[in-house]
RNA sequence: CGGGGUGUAGCGCAGACGGCUAGCGCGCCGCGUUUGGGACGCGGAGGUCGGCGGUUCAAGUCCGCCCACCCCGACCA
């Protein structure tokens, strides 16, 4: 067995994601059962991702506040859906500095109870409407089984919470928020998410609609990686969020929640890793293009570094690394950077130095293939261009590999075929949760999305064949 | 929480039927030679063998209990 190479995606999926995301120093395992340490690496990544999330969401008018970590138990118990739906997993402090607590306090599995709370206090009149506000915040919820980024106990993520005066607003802000995720996905992570909403018994506890964006990933099993819910007027007749209208009626407001989290660190890793490692989108790569400088003789150190210096400053508006390390062969440290998933890498030597050449060596394209020569002259508007190649084929081979698994089948045995080889299904469906679980026994897939964009027109349920006027994707999830 | 597996150096492992100073590979430190796809030589450092208890002249090794982690299921962003 060589110790060196990564154990292979087709052998063992699990076995590669673990590895990979220990050795390209993404994360580690905690002390604590189910608890991750984001490493430097991995943290860099996820602060590209709240970077351009955040100022997504100011341009939308939000802004971002802080709420407690600890939540009064009562609280959670106020929505009856919602303490459902959380109980089982919620952490809870009873004793604090010693002594036992007269009412104990759950460490946040999610904040929509203390903001509504807050919200009931803050807002007052139509014209405190609407409320508007994102938190970046760690949360805890007590899962049975962990994985890396995927589902620990811990874990990383925004919250937006925001109150409006009418039910239209409500669902606009949802939808607005779906296609803010939708975009980002697509466009910064690459990874070609279907948005859609979720069944009844899929969708979030507490929520009217839940909405989602679904993403596929490379043992073909979907991956919710971001939530966006409508939440009506549950929260806010749970927690009194009222306002006085123009008319000086005394209402309700109507809520929304949304959600994107570290977890999708694990669909990057999963849409796009292949056995050599990671391979990182452009846009939110910590490091973009990694150079190698190469040379035995001091005398064409000296040379070759001069180079190397020249496009440090011509690359500055990248985010650039510079391998100068002498303990490591240039060998190592293509292989190291390759299983870090870096996108571009430089490799200048003497020979480039005679011929005024740099070797270019494209993540996306593993081997030979993605290798070349080029110029030195106008180096770059060279690498800005290869970023956005390998960030539009990026998108364009996991759009392809979706597609390609994605089927349609006529009748519930070509269903189950289809989802017992891990394949996606998009199918005509009625609603109907006993129908649904049924489907959940017989196959372990679930209803992922009703997705937005719809054919028209009436079909037959893939389940019970009545006539139906959507189709929903099922698939086993993670 | 059910089923399976694993705990020996930072990592990966070996240590019949108990036996004397616990070993190997990688990594790490030093010196030298190397450097265009995971370099090599020489010399080093590094261990309460997951924990507790028992059997025994003697326990990584046998027995019991506990703990942790991983994988596969049921629940979930």
């Amino acid at each position: 067995m060589d110790e060196k190479k990564l154990t292979p995606k087709a052998e063992n999926y699990s076995e590669w994601y673990n590895q990979l995301v220990q050795r390209a120093e993404l994360a580690d395992y905690a002390p604590v059962r189910g608890c991750m340490v984001v490493r430097p690496y991995g943290w860099s990544l996820w602060e590209n991702i709240q970077a351009i999330l955040d100022q997504r969401f100011k341009a939308t008018g939000h802004v971002n506040a802080a709420f407690p970590l600890f939540i009064p138990l009562s609280f959670m118990e106020k929505e009856k859906e919602h303490v459902e739906g959380f109980s089982p997993e919620l952490a809870v402090v009873t004793i604090g500095g010693g002594t036992e607590l007269e009412e104990p306090l759950v460490v946040r599995p999610t904040s929509e109870t203390i903001i509504g709370h807050m919200y009931a206090k803050w807002i007052q009149s139509y014209r405190d409407l609407p409320v508007l506000i994102n938190q970046w915040a760690n949360v805890v919820r007590w899962e049975m089984r962990t994985r890396l980024f995927l589902r620990t106990l811990e874990f990383y993520w925004q919250e937006g919470h925001t109150a409006h005066a009418t039910a239209e607003e409500a669902e606009a802000e949802t939808l607005q928020m779906l296609n803010i995720y939708a975009d980002f996905a697509y466009n910064e992570a690459a990874v070609p998410v279907i948005p859609g909403r979720k069944s009844e018994t899929e969708k979030f506890a507490g929520a009217v609609r839940s909405y989602t964006i679904e993403a596929m990933m490379g043992d073909k099993k979907a991956l919710q990686a971001g939530t966006s819910h409508n939440l009506g007027q549950n929260f806010a007749k749970a927690f009194d969020i009222q306002y006085l209208d123009e008319n000086n009626t005394l209402q309700y407001c109507w809520t929304t929640s949304w959600g994107l989290s570290t977890r999708f660190i694990g669909a990057i890793i999963m849409t796009h890793g292949d056995d050599q490692g990671l391979v990182l989108p452009p846009r939110l790569a910590p490091i973009q293009v990694v150079i190698v400088p190469i040379f035995r003789k001091d005398e064409e150190k000296t040379q070759v570094m001069a180079v190397v210096e020249r496009f440090k400053s011509e690359l500055s508006t990248f985010r650039i690394k510079v391998d100068d390390r002498t303990e490591v062969t240039p060998g190592f440290k293509f292989n190291e950077w390759e299983l870090r998933g870096v996108p571009l890498r430089l490799e200048i030597g003497p020979k480039d130095v005679a011929n005024n050449t740099v070797a270019l060596a494209r993540r996306d394209i593993p081997g030979r293939e993605g290798k070349s020569f080029v110029s030195q002259e106008d180096i770059a508007g060279t690498v800005g261009a290869m970023l956005e190649t390998i960030q539009a084929n990026m998108l364009a081979n996991a759009t392809q590999c979706r597609d390609e698994n994605i089927h349609q089948p006529e009748d519930y045995e070509a269903f189950k075929e289809i989802i017992a080889a891990d394949g996606w299904c998009y199918v005509w469906w009625k609603p109907n949760d006993e129908n649904e679980a049924r489907i959940k026994e017989d196959t372990k897939a679930t209803l992922r999305c009703i997705p937005r964009e719809q054919p028209g027109g009436t079909g037959k349920c893939i389940f019970s064949g009545e006539e139906a006027t959507e189709k929903a994707y099922f698939a086993r999830a993670y």
